[in-house]
DNA sequence: TTGTATGCGTTATCAA
DNA sequence: TTGATAACGCATACAA
């Protein structure tokens, strides 16, 4: 158990104060060039590691970030979550991962985090009607909601645009002839399924398609509901032809549902989720999707959050719109 | 923009000394109750929370744990992150997970935690023949292997009885009339996979079956390399009647390539798992299964390890076993 | 049983 | 351009 080598020592070790040290480790610029090559010396001759403890008391920094989740087991955020901890680490930062489960109030968390001493945050739990986080937390740490947003906010958010995105899983069926459509939709006080679900009302009436209710799954989406609705929706006279779902999880169970009914996918009835979750590239799901672009995503959030953190008087765009992508496999 | 509340504050408000509420704090035994009470108000009243960095700054100790893990994204991983995660917030730790992307040296990565000043350490992705990591960090943190262990370690470890639970999968299969069973290993360098790979072999020769050596995929399983062994062991004369896959990703791939080989599962192959994934309970794999108990692992792994961090006196069992679990779904 | 004083390892302030 | 010295918020040895 070796003593722990402090600035002290490498001052000693290196002939100047510890105030000099601490320059060098800052990139202060006014330090004449020999003496910070004696500090750099000293410094890798103790194998000197700074202690990001005592560093962060005084300047109330830490470098570690926040990231707010639903539900980390939840393949989506389980592989932003990955992209989120590399990137970081890459710029300095650690990474403490929030799960509340999709039920603890998104206050008490944030002031949890900030309890923590985090630098920042990154929420993706957010709920469109959820009040407003701007002044929530004592002291003044930047938010980010990344994936999700409130209908209404002053802070930084990165999304997809999920409207754009029904729009070209529809345009991509209508390419294959389909006309007759259904939808089945997540819980709608989520921005992104909320969005998907107004995509698709709009592009069912711009492609002059006929749009039907009954062709469209608004409940909060079980195995049981999902079954249920295909099953109906399958054997109505004027049944679907396609089926577009709010997630690829839920896409996978419509996959079920469908075989169930005695039909084929894709030569009766096409599939397409959203999300491209890794499992959903498994041969034998194959299934087409709308990617989020999540590198692309992971990359704008974080570089968002640790812009407004380090501060470099940059301009910081406020909402940030990531374009969808279509992925075509097998179920279309 | 509050400024924040420190001990001072609390003293001042309490008519007691910093000291005292400090020992407060820390549950001192000798103080007066009614100093005790008025401090508690006082703590209550200014609404303080301890500020954990000055803390850790003197105590050496942080309430953050590492956990080490070659993929999180991986669904075993991602799900016991989960538990993992809640679990230790339950106990008042935050973990920091690191993912090696199966990539890195476990060596520097204990070392980079060692410096983030964790109090202990988790590690998921160890190997059989990694060395040892008994004197590996300077400073001396706690260490505990989860799910996978080295050949030989002094180290505590928390893992399933990876044999028993191959045994318990044929043991499932015979009964079900199957003589006639293959096997598709993982890497034979985690030790879950090698001792799934053992307890196979000792089995199949304790239920007095044929040990067939073709019958046994030891390659790195990827797409392909499944793909082609399936494809292989159907079209022999002599073909097995039902498959094992080391992992429950393996055996969702073996899924596709025993319906490509035109074979249903379960009437002509059946299938059966390890690890008990999410994806394995959705009515579209619906996969035979041995499950790993996650729940219990995470917690007596992490009970372990905080136990070795807080408490210096307990009797501490050094290797735990844990019994694994058959779940019968459709595929068998 | 309690208060005072000191120190943990840095950065920030000020004077030189 | 550099060095003393004082914080940061707390725990602890020591004194009382």
């Amino acid at each position: 158990m070796k003593k722990r080598v402090t600035i002290k020592d490498v001052a000693k070790y290196a002939g100047v104060s510890p105030a000099t040290v601490s320059r060098v480790l800052n990139n202060y610029p006014f330090i004449k060039p020999e003496k910070k090559m004696k500090v750099e010396e000293a410094i890798n001759e103790l194998n000197f590691e700074p202690n990001e403890i005592a560093r962060s008391l005084i300047t109330k920094k830490t470098k570690t970030l926040g990231l707010v989740v639903d539900d980390i087991s939840n393949p989506f955020f389980s592989e932003t979550s990955k992209l989120m901890i590399s990137k970081a680490r890459q710029r300095g930062y650690e990474v403490l991962i929030y799960d509340t489960n999709g039920e603890e109030e998104l206050k008490h968390t944030l002031q949890f985090l900030s309890n923590k001493n985090v630098s920042g945050i990154i929420v993706g739990s957010v709920l469109r009607f959820d009040q407003k986080h701007e002044e929530m937390i004592d002291e003044k740490i930047p938010i980010v909601y990344f994936n999700r947003k409130p209908e209404e906010t002053d802070l930084f958010s990165v999304t997809m645009d999920n409207k754009k995105a029904s729009k070209m899983a529809i345009g991509h069926l209508v390419q294959k002839g389909h006309s007759k459509i259904a939808f089945i939709g997540g819980m709608m006080e989520y921005s992104t399924y909320y969005s998907r679900y107004l995509g698709y009302c709009e592009a069912i009436i711009e492609f002059g398609l006929e749009l039907n209710e009954s062709f469209i799954l608004k409940e909060r989406p079980t195995s049981e509901s999902i079954q249920n609705f295909v099953s109906r929706v399958l054997n109505e006279d004027d049944r679907p032809t396609a089926i577009i779902a709010a997630t690829d999880q839920i896409a996978i169970t419509v996959l079920d549902a469908v075989s169930k009914n005695n039909y084929q996918v894709p030569a009766d009835v096409a599939v397409i989720g959203f999300d491209n979750i890794s499992i959903s590239s498994n041969p034998y799901i194959s299934l087409t999707t709308i990617s989020q672009q999540k590198n692309k995503m992971v990359e704008i959030s974080l570089n968002t959050l640790i812009d407004l953190i380090e501060d470099e008087e940059k301009e910081i765009p406020k909402h940030v719109l990531i374009p969808p992508k279509l992925i075509i496999r097998k179920t279309t």
